[in-house]
DNA sequence: CGAATCGCTAAGCGCTTGCTTAGCTTGGCG
DNA sequence: CGCCAAGCTAAGCAAGCGCTTAGCGATTCG
């Protein structure tokens, strides 16, 4: 589906330079980390001077806060539009392929998304980790769904939910494009998560 | 020494003061990450001035490179203790609960080493990733011969291996000793594995 | 004893960092 | 035309970086 597949959309920032800088800083960030990435090395992927990041963003901080909020909420979406199946079996192998596909697809945003966290103000790891928490409820709820149905036997509910979360989140961390495709990855997860939990 | 790294043995790094200042080097790497971390800051948990770091360390690379080494070793190390099992599906639930449990038990340090290869020098990182392959082939052993004798029904092996260590090495990320046991928490993982993989 | 060695500190070097300042160019509009 | 705001650059500042140097006190040993 094309929620799933298509390219992440960045044409709500504007004007078009502090786009530039933005998708710059996701690759720097994702290649080297926040804290070895210089504005420098940003400003030059942007084709700029280092003062021009000013113009468009008070600070290095602020840029990996709204890359950061903006790929939560990314992966957010996707995990919603995706828990639309009739059973709680279909809503959670749905939902494992959609969110395993967007951590393989969007690898390089991921990697900022999931390993940054640690370089956001205390204010804005906050406002992060309220979507963080909604992500885990998604699917929380879906093997709760399936428990009271019986389709699951899962005897630690929140043990459960955080390893099903953990398998995708981590593909960010070695996947590479040359490796497998998104589509087969989230297929083969999403058959590893049903065995993981049904009765 | 902190609490946090005291549980591994650092016997074998002479003198005191080495073992000081490498114990303290985990902390502040598992913290704060390697670029964000200082030699004053590494020198200070020592309680020595900055420049005794360099009397025992050529640089602040080769700490991370012999904290990464030793690291690595200690988890194949305790794959192979346990894989000890008389079946295929005794070896994987023996290696998956170890594996897990040294990743939730020593979390301070599995975070340098699966988090901060990319500060590796590029011939360090190929010293370190024979290691990585040793571990792969450890679970992937398993998984093949419990398939031969028909316990086992995995269709993607190489993908199977990938996600059953991903999931143990993810714990590295999350983990806090506040939030549940490392010995609970290899078991339900290793639960987990079996249901992935059982025919 | 004197000389050498070990483990350490105070001071600081050369460089890079995030960010600021001053000023230039461009395009829209009366 | 003159004026101004937007978007940019060149230059640079204060602070902090990894690492080096010079030298000091304690210990070891011929």
């Amino acid at each position: 589906m094309s929620a799933v597949t298509s390219p992440l959309v960045w044409e709500h920032v504007q004007p078009a330079a502090a786009r530039r800088l933005l998708t710059g800083a996701i690759d720097a960030f994702a290649e080297r980390g926040f804290q070895a990435t210089t504005t420098r090395d940003i400003a030059s992927r942007a084709g700029m001077s280092p003062a021009a990041l000013y113009v468009h963003y008070p600070s290095k901080e602020r840029l990996l806060f709204e890359i950061s909020l903006y790929g939560h909420r990314a992966a957010l979406d996707v995990l919603r539009a995706a828990d639309t199946g009739d059973s709680p079996r279909d809503r959670l192998a749905g939902m494992v392929s959609a969110f395993t596909t967007w951590h393989a697809e969007h690898h390089t945003i991921a990697r900022v998304v999931q390993y940054e966290l640690a370089a956001l103000t205390p204010e804005h790891l906050a406002e992060v980790a309220t979507i963080r928490r909604a992500i885990s409820t998604q699917i929380e709820q879906a093997l709760t769904d399936g428990v009271s149905d019986g389709s699951f036997a899962v005897e630690d509910l929140p043990g459960t939910t955080l390893a099903i979360l953990s398998l995708s989140i981590d593909v960010a961390r070695w996947y590479s494009p040359t490796r497998r495709d998104p589509a087969g990855l989230g297929v083969l997860y999403a058959d590893l998560a049903l065995r993981m939990v049904q009765s």
